[in-house]
RNA sequence: GGGUCGGUAGCUCAGGUGGUUAGAGCGUACGCCUGAUAAGCGUAAGGUCGAUGGUUCGAGUCCAUCUCGACCCA
């Protein structure tokens, strides 16, 4: 029977009398409306001054910002890191610490340089007329521009920081310190002139960036030619008749660029490919091969290297791979050896060399090697100390001096070919080194500014030598650079996470020598003089003198580094001190990791707001600033600390789209911050942020995003009830924990529980463990349980009921843990959940810490005990949803079920009021064997529910359906209403 | 091509040292409530754990190969 549900018409209605949640807080946030005002109160108030003022004497925390390139608008990418950063620093300052945040930028280099650039083209100047301080002006003003809008744009995350004096890498101060940086480099002897090849336009003079090249089709002579075979070393398994027929061949290579012949210094091979000996037995008309002579190539690539040269007729003599041939020492000639005119200039002996770059799907299988005129050989050179050449000139000609070239263009300074390519060949065709010849079109690299085809060129460089031995007595971990970089990641630096270590440590232990300088304009100089007439490996070729030193630091000091441009600016260094006529002044340009890796020194270091050692507590970056950032703050540290200048690394995975997929415009995958803040608000960005892994790439789209604003909708509607229950609460309703409902100490312990692990979660940077923690206690234990069962008390109970008052105690308690611990990644919503509760012109969540949560909460045996309670319950409930189904009850205080229980079970649920837990308008507990047919779970035994209605009727007031209802003073009440409404 | 990392329900994630029917929350469907109401509660469906082969009495978990994706390098 169902209870009569009617209303008597006597009974008024009790709806004014109920103490339902109470709140202006609104069920819909409209951050993307509402975000930009707290902004601007946060910005009002000063929050991060003022925490700095009083945190000031609380242990540092000092995450040390990787500054972005102030070059155009944020992407998703900048807002992942920013954001994670911001919770690192807003966690550790509300678990204790003083936690700062000095934003920065990274200013100098090509990017901005190419905008300026670009900027003159299209009003017809040329950078090369216009003064070099001019132009750095103009690079200073883009990146300003471009700061202000990355600062606007980073804030609008709610990003806390340093925002009004954020350090930039073009500060004058920066740059005296990064020139500073760079003179211990100088003065410690790891410093060196080298060369190594470059892209070279030779119309602009200038090296070029792979990005400022631009590929098209060209016609390029192609030659193969021979290099006489001088000398090999056979093992003795041999046969004396291979050997000797080895020692009359030729060694066949193939080439596209020509001009390179005459800086040959070495053929490279791969062990892994199958060469063979040949002898030629027919040619055809205008072949350059001859008959009876013997040509080694690779097998794979015979038939097309023969069929170049009009061979028509060989045979293959015998294989030659590396099993049967210790090919090393194996000595060629130089095409040019012993060249009539040639000065001896190519008398020298070619060796072979074997090397993994090289293939057998094109050329010969052998790869003729001019270390000065590319990467792959360039990289074998360094390998088997090969000496570079220094045959062509900045303007593509040889050198004058070269012997049967000297001063031919390769390149013409209008961007033709030269004659030397042709030279060469006919050189070659006069020595009898030419095997064939042709014209290959194929991609070719020209220069993006002048259309003209680059070459590949020996430039000199300036290098750090990282294997060096340092004698600066900074040797505590080790008396090189990369010694101490490697003690460094091992013993020194937490990794987060754990595979950042490898990974840096196995790219330094691999690494060559820092080349720290680029020919550019936009940039902190290398502030060093060479002397001249000196040759690099001389002593004196640097000039290294501590007050030279300190004179350019001043000026930089002063000044910036433009003064480095300045007509006189050598004579004023160096006057007095040395002859200024003896030395000329540098003008390369350092790398900008150099600048962004000597941030330590001029941020950490010398900022008050620094660290005393200059160390870092963090660097949080993505994954790719192991090759960036991380490694060369660690190289610069090395080098002047001796160590690394962080004791913490933490880096993130890349953002991608919903299929996993990289971002591209084109593939029109993007997810712009800007597009979220607009269409969801900054927390939900950031509530993405906390919700993903950033252990490894994070994927981001619509679908994800809608999952997001799900969750916080939740979320925000348990922080609203919390409101809601806590309306009018004053600290005279408060009730000690000693007398709180089991209920209520349950709820404590979970506090308790969670207080460790939101505080462990954040130390270890683990947002995701936090978020999902917090979320999951506050749907499956707050929703679900806690506030389900206490809305009754918190309606209907009297103000002054313990039971009413108690609940209030822990919502309050609750409410000051829910707020802080999510506040480091809802700032807005939790400043916004705080303010209607404690509203005030200088009131903030982000001006409070985390609350001490007393220890004496956790309660492990209670605990215990009410994951029992909340199986039986699930019986319970289990029991009244078939009822439900079967349209027997609505509500569950319809029902006043019968549970067969254990006598031991029988306790338990018998010590709580079990009835109020399941929502039910009474409920009875029997020891007795459960009936046929009573409602039971499979893995909940000894608990079994047999369902009865509730009989009595409805109390108009608190629905539960009793059998006083009626027999009151007010009409249609129960018991504890009818007391309620006095 | 090389190095590093990753691929568990529609989504975001759990699943020390290999061990019974692979878990959670969200979303979805259905039901309830109508005093958290563009909310709340309950129930249910959803996974050949990227693929293949192997080690093992037994593998999401170990090994190999492959595949897809990402980053760095060539």
């Amino acid at each position: 029977m169902c209870a009569d549900t009617t209303l008597p018409s006597d009974a008024p209605d009790y709806r004014d009398t109920v103490f339902l949640p109470e709140t202006q807080f609104p069920m819909r946030a409209g951050l993307p409306q509402r975000e930009p005002g707290w902004l601007a109160r946060w910005e009002r108030i000063g929050v991060y001054d003022r925490l700095r003022a009083s945190a000031a004497g609380r242990a540092p925390f000092v995450l040390h910002d990787g500054p972005p390139y102030a070059n155009g608008h944020l992407h998703i990418g900048h807002a992942l890191n920013k954001v994670l950063k911001d919770m690192v620093v807003r966690s550790q300052q509300m678990m204790g610490r003083d936690a700062r945040y000095v934003p920065g930028w990274d200013c100098h280099g090509l990017p901005i340089e190419w905008k300026i650039e670009e900027q003159y083209r299209a009003k017809g100047l040329n950078k090369d007329d216009v003064d070099t301080v001019a132009f750095r002006q103009e690079c200073r003003r883009f990146a300003e521009g471009w700061i202000d809008v990355q600062r606007e744009e980073f804030k609008r995350l709610g990003v806390t920081g340093k925002w009004d004096r954020p350090y930039l890498t073009m500060d004058y101060h920066a740059e005296a310190v990064i020139a500073d940086e760079f003179m211990k480099f100088l003065m410690n002897g790891t410093l060196y002139q080298g060369s190594k090849p470059v892209m070279w336009s030779p119309v602009e003079k200038t090296a070029l960036a792979e990005a400022e090249v631009e590929y098209h089709d060209h016609t390029s002579h192609q030659v193969w030619v021979r290099f006489p075979v001088r000398g090999a070393h056979c093992g003795p398994a041999f046969p004396k008749s291979h050997h000797d027929a080895l020692m009359s061949a030729s060694v066949v290579i193939w080439t596209t660029t020509p001009w390179t012949i005459p800086q040959n210094r070495a053929v490279a091979f791969n062990p892994e490919i199958d060469y063979s000996v040949f002898e030629i037995k027919a040619v055809g008309e205008n072949s350059a091969a001859r008959v009876g002579e013997k040509v080694i190539v690779a097998d794979a690539l015979a038939d097309a290297v023969f069929g170049s040269a009009k061979v028509e007729g060989v045979e293959k003599l015998f294989a030659l791979d590396a099993r049967h041939l210790d090919l090393f020492p194996f000595l060629l000639a130089h095409p040019f050896r012993g060249v009539e005119g040639g000065n001896r200039e190519w008398d020298y002996d070619v060796p072979m060399l074997p090397g993994e770059h090289v293939t057998d799907d094109a050329g010969t299988g052998f790869v003729h090697t001019a270390p000065s005129h590319g990467d792959d050989d360039y990289q074998l050179g360094v390998k088997f100390g090969l000496p570079m050449t220094y045959n062509v000139e900045a303007d593509g000609s040889y050198r004058s001096d070269l012997p049967l070239f000297g001063g031919q263009h390769i390149i013409t300074p209008e961007g033709k070919e030269g004659p030397a390519n042709v030279s060469v060949i006919k050189q070659l065709a006069y020595s009898g080194a030419l095997f064939a010849k042709g014209k290959l079109k194929h991609s070719y690299p020209h220069s993006w500014r002048s259309k003209a085809p680059v070459i590949y060129r020996n430039t000199p460089q300036w290098f750090v030598a990282i294997d060096r031995k340092l004698d600066d007595g900074m040797s505590t971990y080790g008396d090189t650079i990369r010694s101490r970089a490697l003690n460094s990641i091992n013993q020194l630096v937490e990794w987060t996470p754990a595979t950042g270590r490898n990974r840096l440590h196995s790219m330094i232990e691999a690494r060559p020598d820092w080349v720290l300088s680029r020919q550019r304009a936009w940039g902190v100089p290398l502030t060093c003089f060479v002397r001249k007439g000196t040759r690099p490996d001389a002593a004196d070729f640097l000039l290294r003198n501590a007050e030279v030193n300190a004179r350019v630091r001043a000026a930089f000091e002063a000044e910036g580094a433009d003064v480095w441009y300045v007509q006189g600016f050598k004579e004023r260094v160096l006057d007095g001190i040395v002859d200024p006529s003896d030395y000329e002044q540098v003008y390369d340009v350092l790398d900008v990791w150099f600048d962004s890796g000597s941030t330590h020194a001029f941020v950490l270091r010398d900022r008050e707001d620094g660290t005393a050692d200059g160390i870092a507590d963090l660097y949080l970056e993505g994954t790719d600033q192991h090759r960036g950032w991380f490694h060369s703050s660690m190289l610069q540290a090395c080098g002047t600390k001796g160590r690394a200048p962080y004791r913490g690394v933490l880096t993130h995975g890349f953002t991608l789209d919903e299929k996993g997929m990289k971002m591209s415009k084109s593939l029109g995958n993007t997810v712009a911050p800007e597009e979220v803040i607009k269409d969801y608000g900054a927390d939900i960005l950031r509530l993405w942020v906390a919700q993903s892994d950033y252990t490894v790439d994070l994927r981001i789209g619509k679908e994800i995003l809608k999952g997001v604003a799900d969750s916080y909708r939740r979320l925000r509607n348990t922080m609203r009830y919390m409101l809601g229950a806590l309306a009018g609460f004053s600290e005279a309703e408060r009730v000690d924990v000693a007398e709180m409902p089991e209920l209520e100490r349950w709820v404590l312990h979970r506090l308790a529980e969670l207080d460790a692990e939101v505080r462990a979660g954040y130390a270890a940077y683990d947002f995701q463990g936090v978020f999902q923690k917090l979320f999951t206690f506050c749907t499956t234990d707050l929703s679900a349980v806690y506030f389900d069962i206490r809305k009754d008390a918190l309606y209907c109970d009297a103000p002054s009921s313990l039971r009413r008052r108690a609940c209030r105690t822990v919502m309050d308690l609750l409410f000051h843990r829910l707020t802080t611990w999510l506040a480091p990644v809802l700032v807005f919503t939790m400043e916004e959940v705080w303010l209607e509760r404690f509203p005030g012109e200088e009131s903030s969540v982000h001006l409070v810490d985390f609350p001490e949560t007393p220890a004496s909460w956790r309660d492990e045996a209670l605990a215990t005990k009410w994951d029992s309670l909340r199986d039986a319950r699930r019986v319970v409930t289990g029991a009244l949803e078939v009822q439900r189904t079967a349209k027997v009850i609505g509500a569950s205080l319809e029902a006043a079920p019968e549970v067969f229980v254990s006598p031991v079970l029988a306790g338990v649920l018998g010590s709580v009021d079990f009835a109020e837990l399941c929502i039910t308008s009474d409920l009875k507990l029997s020891t007795a064997e459960a009936p046929e047919g009573a409602f039971a779970l499979a893995d909940v035994p000894q608990v079994a529910v047999v369902f009865h209605a509730a009989t009595g009727a409805k109390c108009e007031r608190c629905w539960k359906v009793l059998p006083d209802v009626g027999t009151h003073r007010h009409p249609g009440t129960c018991r504890r209403c009818n007391d309620a409404l006095g």
